[in-house]
RNA sequence: GGCCCAUUCGUCUAGUGGUUAGGACAUCAGGUUUUCAUCCUGAAAACAGGAGUUCGAUUCUCCUAUGGGCUACCA
């Protein structure tokens, strides 16, 4: 690792929308990549054209870039050692499922999915629930094994039909050190006799896989622990080409919060969180929401997805993407399957919205409502972000909850109009009313302290008289410091409030 | 069924051959606040089970259980 520059790839497959434990795999490989001053790849594997899936690159492409995951290299961005879309490196695969079948490593083999299907069919009425093309059923089957060689030679040249299968070795311990879970043994005895090259011309993933690493000289292979099972045939796969295996790293799986199973594409909705970064609309019209959209911020996703699974041994959660690439370390990625938990989601997008300074929330409000804050002074806007902040977890909550800053409410809490309304609050507001009206400036320390006076002529205590003055004001019967509040309204509006809205609560009342 | 991987509070996790097993989210209780939120303080809450190794195991080994993944000419 210290004499070869890092290279890591993100490997998607265009079968339809990255969900969140894919963000999290690209998350890991690019800060790896970052922390060792590495190049991160993005490649597109889409070997097989049944499963491909309009938009599903493009989506990929946008989700990582809304996550600022950026690649150095790859499809979208270019490099070296394109192109890296498998379907269009169709053409160099063959030669190489070519050459193992020269070396004695791989054969031709002439089965077809009818043929095998029968096979498997009948071992199950055999009680033999797992039938396996491998080293001791490929000597009964039509391949270049079995077959003389003329014959090969004959169907090959006919244009039958034909796959390339891997001739897995026969009674071998596979043993490889991988990054998180130190070292797996597998026997070959445990595995099949993978395809390599299918009859459409197309490698399968394993091939097209190791090919395309190597190739493009990647050094760690990070990855859904859902491989870990074929890195034994990844592993052989190097050695029978004689190459060097890159590091492998298997990451753990992230699990639904409910029952059981790894998070799937229809929990989010469900559960009432998304699964996926962004939205997504089906082909069929569904939709699938994603965080994006929802309000979260990306960090704040970022940071919430780094630790499902990591974590820096330290007490600190909150990182920026920077900090997180100084931290990280694949020792320090976790073994089990991680649930994901929304409460832990929106406590970190809670965190990461009180750190935007207003001038930022003021500005993402704008963009996320539409012509309602039109006419707002970005001065006022601002410091409507700093009232509401503290008791918002998304931004447009700060124009949800407190509509009342920007418009006269009307409506009024029902329970706060009985519990805190009557005639003497009613008495008070008006005279209260011609105090504010005095008042020379009209700002938060001033108005409170003029209050406080009032209270004390009126011999009231404060929560008798302040909750009418809130009612008048905003409607509610919570929220911010009344002060600032009517500060910000500014006298004008805070007495044509007053003038208007003590009439209206009293007819609410009656 | 077979193979592989995993297992610490409800959840994410820290941790060590000897600790009062630590933190965060969530929960609950106090405090602050006109109120809500924030904030502060506190509480409850875990080493899956059984053997073995050891003076001593949550930590090491094995077995069992549970969970997960894979078992396609899908990735």
């Amino acid at each position: 690792m210290s004499d070869k520059s890092v290279r890591v790839r993100f490997a998607p497959s265009p079968t339809g929308p990255l969900h969140m434990g894919g963000v999290r795999t690209a998350l890991y490989n690019y800060l790896f990549a970052k922390k060792h001053n590495g190049t991160f790849i993005i490649r597109i594997e889409d070997t097989d054209q049944n499963r491909f899936v309009e938009g599903a690159e493009e989506y990929i492409l946008e989700a990582l870039k809304w996550c600022g995951i950026t690649p150095d290299e790859g499809q979208g961005v270019g490099g070296d050692y394109g192109p890296y879309k498998q379907s269009e490196r169709k053409e160099m695969y063959k030669p190489y499922a070519e050459q193992l079948v020269k070396n004695g490593k791989a054969y031709y083999a002439f089965d077809t999915g009818e043929d095998l299907d029968k096979m498997r069919k009948q071992a199950q009425q055999m009680k033999m629930p797992n039938w396996q093309y491998n080293s001791v059923t490929r000597s009964s089957m039509q391949n270049s094994l079995t077959l003389p060689e003329d014959e090969v030679q004959k169907r090959l040249e006919n244009g039958d039909p034909y796959v390339i299968r891997f001739k897995m070795p026969r009674n071998e311990d596979v043993r490889f050190e991988d990054k998180i879970r130190g070292w797996v043994v597998v026997n070959t005895n445990n595995l099949d006799d993978k395809v390599l090259y299918k009859s459409d011309g197309m490698p399968t993933y394993h091939l097209a896989n190791i090919v395309d690493d190597h190739t493009m000289k990647i050094t760690h292979v990070i990855r859904g622990e859902e491989w870990l099972p074929s890195a034994p045939l990844h592993v052989l796969l190097y050695e029978a080409f004689e190459w060097d295996a890159p590091t492998f790293a298997h990451c753990p799986l992230l699990l639904r919060p409910d029952g059981n199973g790894k998070l799937s594409k229809r929990d989010g909705d469900r559960l009432g969180f998304p699964v996926f970064p962004i939205d997504w609309i089906a082909a069929d019209g569904e939709k699938y929401s994603g965080y994006r959209e929802k309000g979260y911020l990306p960090g704040a996703f970022i940071n919430m997805l780094a630790f499902l699974g990591w974590n820096p041994g330290t007490t600190q959660e909150i990182f920026s993407l920077e900090q997180m690439i100084e931290a990280f370390s694949l020792e320090r990625v976790s073994k089990a399957g991680a649930k994901f938990d929304a409460d832990k989601t929106n406590w970190f997008q809670q965190q990461y919205l009180r750190a935007e300074s207003p001038t930022t929330l003021a500005k993402m409000l704008r963009e996320k409502t539409g012509s309602e804050l039109q006419n707002v002074a970005d001065a006022y806007l601002e410091q409507a972000c700093v009232l509401m902040k503290e008791r918002a977890t998304f931004v447009e909550d700060i124009y949800t909850e407190g509509k009342y800053l920007f418009e006269n409410p009307t409506e009024f809490d029902a329970k706060t109009v009985a519990k805190k309304w009557n005639e003497l609050a009613e008495e008070l507001m008006l005279e209260w009313s011609n105090k504010l009206e005095a008042l020379n400036t009209f700002d938060a320390e001033n108005i409170e302290k003029s209050f406080k006076a009032f209270l004390e002529e009126k011999e009231q205590k404060i929560g008798k008289v302040l909750p009418a003055f809130r009612l008048v004001l905003t409607g509610k019967g919570m929220g911010p410091s009344m002060f600032e509040i009517a500060a910000l309204l500014g006298k004008e509006e805070s007495l044509s409030r007053m003038k208007n809205n003590i009439p209206t609560i009293k007819g609410l009342k009656a």
